[in-house]
DNA sequence: TGTACATCAGTGAACGCGCGTTCACTGATGTAC
DNA sequence: TGTACATCAGTGAACGCGCGTTCACTGATGTAC
């Protein structure tokens, strides 16, 4: 790829969190391009959709927290260990005024995201099973799923971004939330 | 009122539902006066802005859900209650792809929607009091307050919306957040 | 009860706007000699 | 190393579209006599 292609490639994808930031899901792309000092055709060569350009930026988060989960796999609390790790989940779910909350959520419509979702998943379910496993004798049908669990974890990073900014809130809710985890 | 106005009125708020229903916050206000069978001056006449259509809609609802606490205010077993008034409004709040949720939570910003977030708040207030009395020796500072309460009721609802339907996850999600509650 | 009229709700074409998107053209980059 | 050229990224005016919103006009309703 070219030099100036990807320093271009680089200021869109810098400006989209930014205006996703700022306007959530109704950024527009126009905006975007104006922000990053680019033609709108400059915008659409590097990303021919919307989806897309929310990958890209949403897969550079992914990929830093899937190594987080693995890391955490050898800490030597487990209940802990899923803890610290639904808590970055969390904060990453936060973004952009909690698009990126809505966009994995409904993650099955869009095969580029379903790959982000998938990964998370993978490393939440070990992280969740070797917590379970520290008291197997109360391993019941019952149990929390993983799926629930990031569901939950996505909803309340979602709420908290829906309110006047409150910086305890998150920790507030994901303690109530997480309350009865192993 | 004139007859005919109520009339339409009333067609034009029940389009709303179904456009909202259908399309969440991205309904268009045009497709609803098309809907109703109306011009787009008489939903204007009506609703002069699209929050004061929400707040229409919300209110009806948030007047039943009011009741409903009321009444479970008498119910033998308050844990109960407050957890059967919490799955109601939890139901409330998954209504049109959980704008109602979203709505709900940032309320603040809205003067209208903010007298139903307060009328749902106080009688939330008053159930979670009655449950928590039945064991005062466990009242500890940092018991779940019913503004987290609430809003992590309404980021469930709002996330069981979000994906493909499961008629049961609504409740597995409750069970899970509500877990804990006396 | 019947009729004439004033009121006000309803109409819908039309407006301006910002959106996503395109494409003929320009020009910078990287390469081959 | 220097130069000529082919490639392909960048440009940005322009398009069609659907949105929210307006307003001069029409017509139904309810009332007064």
């Amino acid at each position: 790829m070219r030099i100036d292609a990807r320093q271009n490639r680089e200021r869109v994808l810098s400006a989209a969190r930014a205006e996703f930031t700022a306007h959530g899901g109704a950024a527009s792309l126009n905006k975007i391009a104006q922000r990053a000092g680019v033609g709108p055709g400059t915008l659409y060569r590097h990303f021919p959709s919307l989806a897309d350009l929310l990958v890209a930026i949403i897969a550079e988060d992914v990929t830093a927290l899937c190594a987080r989960g693995e890391s955490l796999l050898g800490h030597p609390r487990p209940g802990e260990a899923l803890r610290e790790w639904l808590r970055a989940v969390a904060v990453h779910s936060s973004a952009m005024r909690g698009l990126v909350a809505a966009e994995l959520l409904g993650a099955a419509q869009n095969p580029a995201l379903s790959d982000c979702h998938t990964a998370i998943r993978a490393i939440g379910a070990k992280l969740l099973r070797r917590a379970d496993d520290l008291r197997a004798e109360d391993l019941r049908p019952g149990r929390t799923g993983i799926d629930d669990l990031l569901t939950v974890v996505n909803a309340v990073a979602w709420a908290a971004e829906q309110t006047a900014h409150d910086p305890d809130r998150l920790d507030r809710l994901l303690a109530l939330v997480t309350r009865g985890l192993p």
